[in-house]
DNA sequence: TTCAAAATTGCATACGTATGCAAATTCCTA
DNA sequence: TAGGAATTTGCATACGTATGCAATTTTGAA
């Protein structure tokens, strides 16, 4: 950074002022061609680039964009990030990552947002939302919580259509024959688990069916534990619906270690369609999001400032159901 | 940002000189207990933070590390990711998140690289190395190589001892009576591939015994499919190392799909231990690589002005094998 | 060819912070 | 209490770029 090509050096070769070669780069600007060509022709001689820092400061606009996750949970999000930061790259905008559960960090987070100005925040984790989204709404920051939804903050939230999404599983599971059914759920509070419980119990019950629930945090972990405990009682049910694909697997391969045969004697059912779902070992029926709709939403909400400063809401995306081996 | 609140504003509050609120939030910078006191209540008042783009701009160094990945396609990467972005925070850095496999945005993500002067580099996807690296000498920008080594760059490699624990897989290979052998490989180049591949061969040949190498790119499917050609073309061998884990995945599910049994008939090892390898499903025998010593030493070469600009060297570090149920 | 309109250019300044320097204050010792 | 050393403070300036304004050049029509 020492050795910094700056806008005057590239003036002074190009023969021209440093205003004309802040025009050239400068989109939106009157240069005449000749000396476009000129100054571009310096500026790649030089390798000079502009100065983000000094630009962000003079325009008073960040072009940086957060995005708030943490930890690896689900390799869901992972195709998420791939996909914001490719869509905000055409856009001019990069990203800063935040991505820890380390909470003693998390404030020094907030100030990385903060100090930078960025432009918008995208928000992929529950935990840091209240804190965060109290924050963000004081600087006036444009925010989204993507996949899920917090009530009470104001942020825009973009989310997929759960809960129809899995009246559409219930509807699905019982005309496949199925009488009794198991839902297994997500962390306590998150709204997809609450989503998508309500949606499938009650198409449950429109149908005359009770559902049994099991409580979960979306881990494999405790996906394998709940589906040996179900054999184990002696609660096993015909359907299984778990609020997420991660969790679906480790229900399958505790089923699978016990002899239980899926999907002869159960049927079984995830959230998400991640990649391994189309595994020849899971071959997982699920509910695929709309994530490259969601991803755009997202940035459509952020950037926009008719949007981005009004009444956050809730935009609820509809999926597409990927029937497979297990139903 | 319009709205930013600025040093003068505190300054004024605190009946101070923007040097000394200035002075407060500059480590280092010395000021008198009362001033600090003065300025930091007047700070939290107005909700001041300083401006990291003048900040940047005036001190001629970035707080920013440029984290340059290309998508998600192996689930090793996401916890890499994670703690890269913990340590760094520790030390004062934000990340700057690359992560696409546009080719189109690559020259943009590079400019974004160059344009925020970021103070390092780390470097997690292979394809991009060639021209990136050149940039990043061109520019001197201290850049790591994570997890693969690209000879002639000149840039500091951060590796796992892939040789010798591809010897060590060998010879429990070896030990467990195994005769015939497989390596299905990774994408052609890539260094990951060539040093297991070395060291599984030589040592097999150490041994006296021969192998069968086949082809592959790091993916599922690849996987899959090779398993599958492997029984139908009736070149089953006694032992399968793959050269990851979601390689191996891949061709136990082809095994397990066409009743060929691991571990009694086949004996299969892959490399990484993410962290399905130890699910049910698979349970897998696999190579853990030191993910948070090869982290720690990446940001050390990074950061240590010694290291960064001297040549590029290896680093490879050891891990430690894991055995579970496929040997 | 002439002259007004349009396009382009350079000058000067501002963005918000860090820091060298000199002035002002505090501290310590005699 | 005096007076010199040490600490703290404010002033002024610089970082590299964008942009309003006025000066200059180019364009186009008569």
């Amino acid at each position: 950074m020492e050795n910094q090509v700056t806008a005057h050096e590239v003036a002074k070769l190009a023969g021209v002022s440093q205003s004309s070669v802040s025009r050239v780069f400068t989109k939106g600007a009157s240069v005449s061609e000749k000396t476009r060509e000129k100054v571009l022709k310096a500026a790649e001689q030089l390798g000079y680039r502009p100065n983000e820092y000094a630009r962000s400061l003079i325009k008073r606009k960040s072009s940086l964009i957060g995005l708030v996750m943490k930890g690896v949970s689900n390799p869901y999000y992972p195709h998420a990030v791939k996909k914001f930061t490719s869509e905000l790259k055409k856009l001019g905008y990069s990203v800063l990552l935040i991505d820890t559960d380390d909470v003693e960090l998390q404030m020094q987070d907030i100030d990385a947002l903060l100090s930078y100005h960025v432009a918008g925040v995208v928000i992929m984790d529950a935990t840091a939302s209240f804190q965060t989204a109290e924050m963000l709404r004081r600087f006036r920051i444009p925010a989204v919580l993507f996949n899920r939804v917090v009530p009470g903050t104001g942020l825009h939230s973009v989310s997929c259509e759960n809960e129809s999404a899995a009246r559409e599983i219930a509807r699905l599971l019982i005309a496949r024959g199925c009488k009794s059914f198991t839902y297994v759920g997500g962390r306590e509070g998150a709204s997809t688990h609450i989503e998508r419980l309500k949606g499938f119990t009650e198409e449950l019950e429109n149908h005359g069916f009770g559902c049994q629930v099991l409580p979960g945090d979306f881990t494999y972990g405790t996906g394998y534990r709940n589906g040996a405990e179900m054999i184990e009682s002696g609660r096993l049910t015909d359907a299984v619906f778990a609020v997420t694909d991660l969790m679906a697997y480790g229900i399958y391969d505790a089923f699978r270690d016990r002899g239980v045969r899926v999907p002869e004697q159960v049927k079984l059912v995830g959230f998400d369609d991640i990649e391994m779902s189309s595994w020849s070992s899971y071959n997982l029926s699920t509910y695929a999001h709309p994530v490259d709709r969601m991803v755009a939403l997202s940035i459509e909400l952020l950037l926009d400032p008719e949007q981005s400063h009004a009444e956050g809401e809730v935009h609820y995306l509809t999926g597409e159901m990927r029937l497979r081996g297990t139903t």
